[in-house]
DNA sequence: ACCTGAACACCGTTCAAGT
DNA sequence: ACCTGAACACCGTTCAAGT
């Protein structure tokens, strides 16, 4: 949990356990990535990696944390885009790629976004919050109906990722992500 | 595998698996209910578990098997019904509440539909031509839009019982299905 | 102050030894 | 023909012993 540890070697193995967490998440996703396989590969041991981070999901938050704020400063930025911009569609979309990049990801953020607990859940209400602003500007541009909130459209974009990850090829997202957004209705 | 065992100490053994695994499915759910546990439970050892499903998605496939089929059938007859009902909203909500019923079933229900393989693939493949069919029906009849396809209506319901167990209280089900039929578009 | 690495509890799965 | 239960490989996590 310390950024910043005091001694040089603590500094060293922290930054060498994320880098290992890194390319680890990248290779194989966040689920079958095991803690004592970053160990291993950071050139340290378990206990030290649990010292730094006391249990996976502080590992996680670590690693897709600054991806995940970006999310949140995304929607602040989409404010200000001209109504030609389909801002809530471009948001969500950069959500749904976020989650997919990190496979396994879906499930931790869903858990920690409904208990608002642990190093993940605070990231996940600051994200939920920037999307409560974000459907309230779409909904008064007539982009998004009127009963619509930020915690569902959340709960959607993650559904359409999990459901991406787990049983569909990966180019399947934005096709869902139609679906969600015109209905399975004829319009 | 052997649905009825010669030996009436063995077919006893495989009533009692089925017996305990389906009350500790009921009460904890799917993923956390562990083999060894439902062995114990049903008072024979672990070989003896593994001797009748050789691993969980078998033991699986048994206890969901039947409301799984009900589902293809319920698919069938749904498509002599008058016009007036929504068939298409009436078997997805069924779906949702066949899934949502068993905790964390919907991951294995989306990894054993996109294989196919495995004594639950086989089973989600009958359900999903019975859905295509149903979508067709239902397109007819102006319920849907016309380029909908069947897998598509299946990982939509998946999408939502998922993230329906995962993260909201567990009566937010019909509202997100509102969602994905109408869309998060004005109408 | 921080690291090491053996150890723990738990999971699903396997198999040699029995009856 | 079928069951038993110790054992395996693997996971995340812990902690006594070091430097």
């Amino acid at each position: 949990m310390t950024e910043h540890p005091r001694r040089s070697d603590a500094r060293r193995n922290r930054a060498r356990l994320i880098e290992a967490a890194t390319a680890l998440f990248d290779e194989v996703g966040v689920n079958a990535a095991a803690m004592n396989d970053i160990a291993r590969r950071a050139g340290v041991g378990p206990g030290t990696l649990w010292r730094h981070f006391p249990d996976k999901e502080a590992l996680t938050a670590e690693i897709v944390g600054q991806s995940l704020d970006g999310l949140a400063t995304l929607a602040i930025e989409l404010l200000d885009e001209p109504p030609s911009r389909d801002i809530l569609r471009e948001w969500v979309s950069a959500l749904v790629r976020h989650i997919t990049r990190y496979r396994g990801i879906a499930t931790s953020y869903a858990r920690a976004a409904h208990t608002g607990d642990g190093p993940l859940g605070t990231r996940c209400l600051a994200v939920e919050q920037a999307a409560t602003e974000l459907v309230r500007h779409a909904r008064a541009r007539g982009q998004a109906r009127t009963d619509l909130t930020g915690s569902e459209l959340i709960e959607m974009a993650t559904a359409v990722a999990w459901v991406n990850e787990t049983t569909a090829p990966p180019d399947t997202a934005e096709r869902l992500l139609d679906l969600v957004f015109e209905g399975l209705r004829p319009r």
